[in-house]
DNA sequence: GGCTCTATGGTCAAATAGAC
DNA sequence: GTCTATTTGACCATAGAGCC
């Protein structure tokens, strides 16, 4: 795969002030090769198909077109770690569609997203089918090829865009030059979630270990350092694998656990239990000149906890060197010392400048309950046992909280611990093999929950959704009553 | 200031594919 | 054939931004 070469934006191929024009990859290519993904079933075909895709940009495009590939399928069209998001709902594509199209918003489109079961799949059918869409866009052969690299453009220009208006003309040009198939994928990548065509960072990951002949332990571990699938793409496609390396300030993908199966087969001797904390998911970095908290999804929550950043700015004084802990973030009355509900910590979150006021009436802690990395070495490869003690260690200098872990040798024991962990307020319980390492970004059985079962209760179906792809001819999201 | 739209935090369960 | 992990597609509550 070539160097990367900058180019202009919008459709084109061609590169002003040069000679030759810059061969860059064409995105209704790459769209066609998306749809022939959502068609082919079971994983291994998939990533055969991806493996042609990129040997085909490897021939007719850049490196850059490479990560493109690669970012457009996993994380959409921003990279995770840019902050960028495409602040554009289902509610403005389907008016400004609707108007496009010449149909009435709610008399048509709601009915038909409500039968597909998915905007950007509604738009394609529209754009394909309506006799208004198809006279007002431009005859196929006709209309200038976006690349890769025109859509990195437009995406940043979209996400950019203040005023309605200019989003409306990024959105209008878009109806305009790109075919209804590349219009469904560029909104779903817009959206940030899922293309929802059974390709995602895990198969990708293990295509790229297909194409570079590197192990997919060792391109796992430079996805959890990095944070980004495209940059782990583009490390690969440079061969600089081996430079990946954890650096203070860019989140690992947190380990999660399983819902418990069995409580008669756990190995009692070989693990510990914690009470399940009712707060949310937070990665605290710090170093002597700096403190950064990240949610699950690796987003920034430094703004959102100021009293957490404060807490860790004088527990990193106190220690000296830099730390990255795991843990939860609680609501929390210190007059009790007791941990406050969920609905209570709600109130905080999402508020990115919380006042005084708010702050003193939800006042939050952090509480530890594994160790990353310390004085920048790496700790998530060593086992649970050997980072309890490191953090236990590390809490009690620094005067930090963190989880309780206890034995139990009997399964009455474990139901006993169970319920005193509902009465403390908690969810339940946290059950750690010791042996076990930090199993970055995955659902482990070495993590296991135990929570409270849901009761019963005696309804009828009201309403209900219709299923769309898979789920087609089914229907979900019952209305009780 | 009120309304609408969007984003973000979290949740869940069923279907499916791959591993054993 | 069974087990397990992953994918998919929804939900709720709340806050912020933009518009009138």
């Amino acid at each position: 795969m070539g160097k990367s070469e900058q180019v202009s934006s919008g459709p084109g191929n061609s590169e002003p002030g040069r000679s030759e024009p810059v061969k860059r990859y064409p995105f209704r290519k790459y769209c066609e090769v998306l749809d022939r993904l959502e068609q082919t079933r079971g994983t291994k075909a998939k990533q055969t198909l991806f493996v042609e895709l990129l040997r085909d940009i490897q021939h007719h495009g850049t490196l850059e077109d490479g990560v493109l590939a690669c970012r457009f399928v996993s994380e959409g069209a921003f990279d995770p770690t840019s902050g960028l998001t495409g602040r554009l709902g289902a509610r403005s594509q389907g008016m400004w569609v609707s108007e496009y199209c010449e149909i009435d918003y709610d008399k048509v489109f709601k009915p038909c997203r409500t039968a597909t079961g998915s905007g950007s799949e509604t738009i394609e059918l529209l754009l394909t089918n309506m006799p208004h869409s198809g006279s007002k866009q431009a005859q196929p052969d006709t209309r200038t090829p976006w690349t890769l690299h025109n859509m990195d453009t437009s995406f940043g220009l979209m996400a950019q865009a203040k005023k309605s208006e200019d989003k409306r003309a990024l959105f209008d040009q878009w109806l305009e030059t790109l075919t209804p198939l590349e219009i469904k994928m560029a909104l779903r990548m817009l959206g940030g979630g899922s293309l929802r065509i059974g390709f995602e960072a895990r198969s990708l990951l293990q295509t790229l270990a297909k194409v570079s002949g590197s192990s997919l332990e060792h391109i796992r571990y430079a996805h959890m350092v990095l944070g980004s699938v495209s940059e782990t793409a583009r490390i690969v496609f440079e061969d600089r694998l081996d430079e990946a390396s954890f650096s203070m300030f860019r989140p690992i993908a947190f380990m999660l656990a399983s819902p418990v199966e069995s409580l008669e087969a756990l190995p009692w001797a070989s693990v510990r239990l914690e009470e399940k904390l009712d707060g949310i998911r937070c990665q605290v970095h710090a170093s002597v000149d700096r403190v950064e908290l990240y949610s699950r999804d690796l987003n920034p929550l430094t703004q959102t906890f100021p009293d957490v950043v404060v807490e860790m700015k004088r527990a990193q004084s106190s220690l000296g060197g830099s730390f990255v802990l795991d843990g939860e973030v609680l609501a929390f009355d210190p007059s009790t010392k007791r941990i406050l509900p969920f609905l209570d910590l709600q109130k905080r979150l999402g508020v990115k400048k919380p006042s005084s006021t708010l702050m003193n009436d939800v006042p939050v802690i952090f509480v530890a309950y594994d160790l990353l990395v310390l004085d920048e070495k790496e700790a998530f490869s060593q086992s649970l046992e050997q980072r309890r003690s490191q953090l236990t260690s590390v809490c009690e200098k620094a005067n930090l909280p963190y989880s309780r872990q206890f034995e139990v040798a009997t399964l009455q024991q474990c139901q006993r611990a169970f319920e005193q962990a509902l009465n403390h307020g908690n969810e339940g319980l946290m059950i750690k093999q010791v042996d076990s390492h930090y199993a970055f970004g995955q659902r482990s059985h070495h993590w296991q929950k135990l929570k409270e079962p849901e009761g019963a209760l005696d309804t009828i179906i009201m309403y209900a959704h219709a299923g769309s792809g898979k789920r087609g001819g089914t229907y979900s999201d019952f209305t009780l009553g």
